[in-house]
DNA sequence: AGCACA
């Protein structure tokens, strides 16, 4: 009589309004739940992630009856239960309810506490940080440390509604791969609310970062990848397009170096190569993304766009008929195998003229006068508003949108 | 592919 709980492994166990599904595709979302669920009933919790492996989950129905249809529906069915073209298992779970444990962390705010889980304080730079944070609206402040939960960032936006709309959409997902150094395997972030308000950061560096205050004192030189990318209209074809863009360069009144170059370029992806050139008394610059989509994401968003305000830099983009280049040996060329990320955006620009002021943080991109190519409607042209450089004005792009060739990621 | 506390 007590061999009964050998049969677990059957479809004999009592029924429960709590459901127990397995095999669920990674990092499986709440939405994806109750998409397959809802029209059996009313969802009126889930867990998703459960696991080692994070790809089980629970969903209680609001009412018995409504598991018990969903379950016998799939267990007469020809077609399994699917998420993300998965098949998934589903069992009614030994429990008769889901507990949600409300931690500290759960109380929203608008400062985020994210734990980069698997990577070292250096994988990760706070422009990436910055980049995938920004698409859910402005980013006020960063401060990065590290404990001995890993390496953490708190991030300050404006409001809580912006801080949930990055939480609900990042926590338990991964920073893309081609943001991230080679050897770094898995990271997962992990976020939850901080109980800070307003962080109080004092050096712009490294480690820190205030996008609300360009007067802060700059520490190791940090340059900033404050790019807020816009998504220009899908659908044009004009020309042959490539994953590798021609930029001349316009109106130097500041060196352009292959740091700010990097960091201008990568708020649309992976940047793999640059190399810049002189040619007929013009700078211009060869920049290589590892695909057309992302080259093409970048030249709509940048073409006819100044890297410093004031028509400084004005870049004017084509596409190359390079694939491939070949920039080993050659400086002042990039590429991520010969020198780190970190080390190129960190490396001094003794190259500015004499006198000047160090120019704004790259990112401030006002759109060009007349460029028949600035078409975003996502583009405020009163300059003053645009920038993450400008005090008190956050938010020009106040829902702006997934990076280009990020969002998949995230799906 | 087999039951959570974060």
């Amino acid at each position: 009589m007590s061999s009964s709980n050998q049969q677990q492994f059957r479809y004999t166990q009592t029924p429960s309004k709590v459901l127990h599904f397995r095999n669920l595709p990674w990092e499986c979302t709440d939405d994806e739940l109750i998409d397959i669920c809802s029209p059996f009933g009313k969802v009126v919790n889930t867990k998703c992630n459960v696991g080692a492996n994070r790809n089980q989950a629970f969903v209680e129905f609001a009412d018995l009856n409504q598991a018990i249809s969903m379950v016998s529906y799939y267990a007469s069915s020809s077609e399994p239960a699917q998420v993300r073209g998965k098949t998934v298992y589903i069992q009614y779970s030994n429990r008769h309810e889901i507990v949600n444990n409300k931690g500290p962390g759960d109380i929203p705010g608008n400062v985020l506490l994210v734990t980069i889980e698997g990577v070292e304080a250096g994988d990760v730079s706070i422009d990436v940080i910055h980049l995938v944070f920004s698409a859910f609206g402005f980013v006020h402040k960063i401060a990065t440390f590290e404990k001995t939960a890993g390496f953490q960032a708190l991030i300050q936006f404006t409001d809580a509604e912006t801080a949930s709309s990055a939480r609900n959409a990042l926590d338990g997902r991964s920073i893309p791969r081609y943001l991230l150094p080679e050897h770094v395997g898995s990271c997962n972030l992990r976020i939850s609310y901080s109980a800070h308000r307003d962080l109080n950061i004092k050096f712009q560096s490294n480690r820190s970062r205030d996008y609300t205050n360009p007067m802060l004192p700059v520490n190791q030189t940090a340059i900033d990848g404050a790019l807020q990318p816009v998504i220009g209209p899908d659908g044009k074809k004009k020309e042959p397009e490539s994953n590798v863009l021609l930029a001349t360069i316009e109106n130097m009144q500041y060196a352009v170096t292959v740091d700010v170059l990097h960091t201008v370029f990568s708020a649309f992806g992976t940047v793999q190569k640059i190399a810049i050139f002189e040619k007929n008394g013009q700078t211009q610059a060869l920049v290589q993304y590892p695909d057309v989509t992302t080259g093409a994401a970048a030249r709509e968003a940048l073409e006819g766009h100044c890297i410093y305000d004031g028509g400084y830099c004005k870049l004017h983009l084509t596409y190359s008929r390079h694939t491939d280049l070949n920039v080993k040996g050659q400086m002042p060329s990039w590429d991520p195998n010969q020198q780190e990320f970190t080390q190129s955006c960190l490396s001094a620009p003794g190259t500015l003229p004499p006198g000047q002021a160090v120019p704004p943080f790259p990112g401030y991109l006002p759109p060009a006068t007349g460029s028949p190519l600035t078409q975003s409607n996502h583009i405020d042209h009163n300059a003053s508003s645009m920038g993450i450089t400008q005090p008190g004005v956050p938010g020009a792009l106040p829902h702006a949108h997934m990076p280009p060739g990020i969002q998949p990621y995230y799906g």
